[in-house]
DNA sequence: GAGTTAATTTATCAATTGATAAGTTATAAA
DNA sequence: TTTATAACTTATCAATTGATAAATTAACTC
């Protein structure tokens, strides 16, 4: 039977995988100890094993829950924007505000520090929440005739350069909502600047 | 007084300093342990410590060789190259052709993993070998005319862009050399084309 | 109130880590 | 030939790691 308690076994998951998400996502797999992770949570390490069965079924669940909300939001996005530069624009707004630390991370992590067994799964989470959309955008931009169709950058290359160039954007460290919304603003409206219109002068 | 041996101090430190720098930069430096480099260099581990009083000043040494090589490197395209799109597209090749691994993987480690003690020092380097050439062509370009002065991307921020760009482009792993210089040939034109004239159709 | 069980703690393990101490070998200078 | 020493190896250390076993606590059902 479910149990009422004052901190239910609900919260203590939710408040593992957020506090997990914070240090996996700035130091990395590697550098993040189990104890590291129930200390910041206010639990003892061998507590965290009666949650998970192992550290990279934590880490999993990590990547899992930020996969989801990139989902959600995405979709939200296409629909609320129909032109492609403001697509875009959104798409990397919202990296930004929402992901914090490197992805790049991140991707090391899962090919080189997660089990093998489970990249293809997480290569279908990846491609729904972050490829597709992308990539939707630019292929309707290109069918709309806003976007070129540029000879050395097919559609899929050209969607990997723009997610690359949105990564490269994320802010190496937590800041203040103000000071990122700010930063977020700046950034995505200078990516777009650049990818639409480039720095040549006519 | 120098000796000569069968293989050299000297000897045995480059192979120190290559074989860390490819396991370094592929895996990062935690992933990395001084066992790992010792097997590959087909030496014991505490034979490393004759050498380097730590596990830092290997990795440190590493660094300090990929900047020296790239600061040459970068000195030779701006001698034999006057055109900005030239400049960039010998950078970006050059950079793919010689940076195995993620950069990123780099500056990660720099930032969480090394004594703040060092930083300075690296920042320098870093300054001189990638920063400051790509900063000088992209403002050459603007006094030339040939690049805009973008309000939304000053030219220490283009600068910081520009090389992100290139960082993103970096191969996963070692490939064989022709399919290296195929690909790289490649990306360095994507690069340009999107950079210089962006996606927008006209 | 008794009993069951979820949630968590204390204690502990074996493996791996960076690093050091002490002994060994080979080369060059004397 | 002796000798000093650079370049190693073997043996070992203390610290940290992910993980497990066993004991403890608290909450709900009956």
């Amino acid at each position: 039977m479910a149990r009422k308690k004052e901190v239910s076994a609900e919260q203590t998951q939710r408040n593992i995988i957020e506090t997990a998400e914070r240090l996996f996502m700035t130091h990395g797999y590697r550098a993040i100890s189990t104890r590291r992770i129930a200390e910041e949570c206010g639990i003892t390490q061998p507590a965290l094993y009666h949650h998970f069965p192992n550290k990279q079924a934590i880490y999993l669940e990590v990547v899992r829950s930020i996969m989801i909300q990139t989902e959600e939001a995405m979709a939200h996005v296409l629909q609320d924007h129909a032109d492609s530069k403001d697509r875009i624009r959104q798409i990397t707004y919202f990296m930004i505000m929402n992901h914090q630390g490197d992805m790049t991370q991140m991707f090391h992590d899962l090919q080189y520090e997660i089990d093998e067994e489970h990249r293809d799964t997480i290569q279908e989470w990846w491609m729904r929440s972050y490829f597709n959309p992308v990539m939707q955008t630019l292929t309707e931009g290109i069918a709309k005739g806003d976007i070129l169709s540029i000879p050395s950058a097919p559609p899929m290359e050209l969607t990997f350069f723009v997610l690359e160039m949105m990564k490269s954007f994320l802010p190496p460290s937590k800041q203040e909502h103000e000071a990122r919304r700010s930063f977020a603003d700046k950034k995505s409206k200078m990516l777009v600047d650049i990818l639409f219109d480039g720095i040549r002068k006519k």
